[in-house]
DNA sequence: CTGAAAGCGCTTACAG
DNA sequence: CTGAAAGCGCTTACAG
């Protein structure tokens, strides 16, 4: 085995041409040549075990094989069905996936500039919840390489794809009005997509039912951002008797401090979190939580990407099929009958 | 913005031949020129936003500059730090990072194509819990392409570093035979590595305090895989008093299995978890762990890597320093005293 | 049915 | 101080 053996090597070891070797190793053009000729030539590529070199490639062709996918925080449980989904798209059409996070983004990043740069990706995919520096965005926008945003955009300047994230906490909600309560927070996130839209979401619901919403309070994302949300909620006047909260670690942490400051989940207090994920089935009282299309999230995405390579982008939007679903566990319940009467009490 | 534009194009504008736009960009050759042309060739390359073809460098350099990272389930916690370290130790050499998960590597997938490859991906970091097919592993090891393993192997043909996985299971069994507990058993994980090091850690400390070490239950990865694990223990003739598990995610599925039991965590049977991550401390009762310097793993294997290709492999190992470190939290108590002197009951 | 040649965009000796 | 040229490994019209 020639650890670097290139299609003229192949030539030379078969007596002919580049031209052929590359005709049987792609199949495009001299399709037909003698049977001779192709095992002779392909006797020679099983010899030297060649691989063809990718950059090569990809300079000569104009395009990679290659998309990125770039998400904030890479560990968040509820990217392992989207990963899934874009995986799975994106090898149907030829496409290799490397995946990345937004941190690595920075300025004079050599990510960055991978992403950046052409000829080593085709086209970007990212998700991210407002962290992102908006100097890296300026730069991603003024390079031709194309972007899909993997949430909502108003000023519809970038492609974009996204779950209903409005739905989401709509449903969340009303879940949580069928079981009689009035009372209803919502924590978590920043302000921007999709936690907006999530909390849009919930005003609408409340609305609906002729309740009063309560202000977004914006703790952020991961555990700690539950702790804090429910810390705000105590310093309040009056605790509510549910919450619905934007993410579904900020949810877990919200549980967890319930538990530590002894409020009983779900009789004091029901809570839901959006994303449904592995963890949510896992903690004690387990979670009940809004199931999103987050599989189908990546294969629209891939679908996107590819309309726009092609010249014909598609029209941006949210994924309607499948809707949101609730997953009720144990994290909620009837309201306390105490309090939705009277409505005090700490 | 032209945006496509290349070198020549940048060279026509500025009236010099693309070599000293190439010195202008790399500043390797050419170093010396007038101040005057150095400029008119910086107003050309702004003016048109150039940026680099970067298959086209990598196929004149033959290096992408680009490592690609793949781990078995990618939304692993404990590889948040791990990722993080070989970002930072990369950026710091040049390289830019990809990510990618083993299940992507079957035979014919087009991200395996892409590591297989030369020309797109300099080397690979490999982390593997034993999912992985045998084929897959065949067909990286007969290209030149370095492979660096996080994992020990007994067989080092591969290079590899690993945390201490044996040292950080034997800390974990330590921690309980502290506490009292005589009758310890091991959860989780398959065979091979790292689990197989966990567990002889396991049997290390319970030999060197003269106990009896249970069987390896072989119950796998993920939250379903502790669920099993406290069946499995339970249909035994004697539940034992505390338990070691192979990793975080599963100690969580037993902590809510024995919830779910009315097994009383930790008065009756003590918990504890091989990796540190949020979640951990997040569950209630919050989760014994065992902290492994994930990040300076990261870090090695970069080193590593980079020894490699400069052709100067060093030598394989477990990493020392910081070691791993018990984080004690409510999952970990005394033994019941009723149950060491007797050892019965269920 | 097969080969010679151009060219993707870059870097780097080499010549002047 | 600057330019012309070769060549990285591939694909693809084009010619025969």
């Amino acid at each position: 085995m020639t650890p670097m053996a290139t299609q003229k090597e192949i030539a030379r070891r078969a007596g002919v041409s580049v031209s052929v070797v590359s005709a049987v190793l792609n199949g495009t053009t001299h399709t037909r040549m003698s049977d001779e000729t192709r095992a002779r030539i392909e006797a020679a590529i099983a010899e030297v075990g060649y691989v063809p070199n990718d950059a090569a490639r990809a300079l000569r062709r104009q395009q990679a094989g290659t998309i990125a996918v770039v998400v904030e925080k890479l560990e968040n449980p509820a990217y392992k069905e989207l990963f899934h989904g874009i995986y799975e798209a994106a090898e149907a059409r030829g496409w290799a996936v490397v995946l990345g996070d937004t941190v690595w983004m920075r300025s004079g990043s050599h990510f960055l500039a991978r992403l950046l740069g052409r000829g080593s990706i085709d086209a970007i995919l990212l998700r991210h919840d407002g962290l992102i520096d908006e100097e890296a965005l300026a730069h991603l926008r003024a390079r031709p390489t194309p972007v899909v945003l993997l949430e909502r955009q108003s000023d519809p300047q970038d492609p974009w794809v996204a779950v209903d994230d409005s739905a989401a906490a709509r449903l969340a909600t009303e879940h949580l009005i069928e079981f009689g309560h009035t009372d209803i927070a919502f924590v978590g996130g920043t302000a921007g997509q999709p936690s907006t839209a999530r909390y849009e979401g919930y005003v609408a619901a409340m609305n609906d039912a002729r309740l009063s919403p309560r202000e977004h309070l914006f703790t952020g994302f991961g555990a700690e951002s539950g702790v804090r949300g429910l810390t705000e909620l105590r310093s309040g006047d009056v605790l509510p008797t549910a919450v619905v909260v934007a993410n579904v670690m900020s949810a877990v942490g919200l549980l967890a401090a319930a538990a530590d400051a002894g409020i009983d989940v779900p009789r004091r207090l029901s809570v839901v979190g959006i994303h449904d994920v592995e963890i949510a089935d896992v903690v004690r009282p387990s979670l009940t939580t809004v199931r999103l299309p987050m599989r189908a999230l990546g294969v629209r995405a891939v679908e996107e990407l590819s309309a726009l390579l092609s010249g014909a982008p598609m029209e941006p939007g949210v994924i309607a099929d499948p809707p949101p679903q609730v997953i009720a566990r144990s994290s909620t319940a009837p309201a306390p009958a105490e309090l939705t009467s009277r409505s005090d009490e700490l």
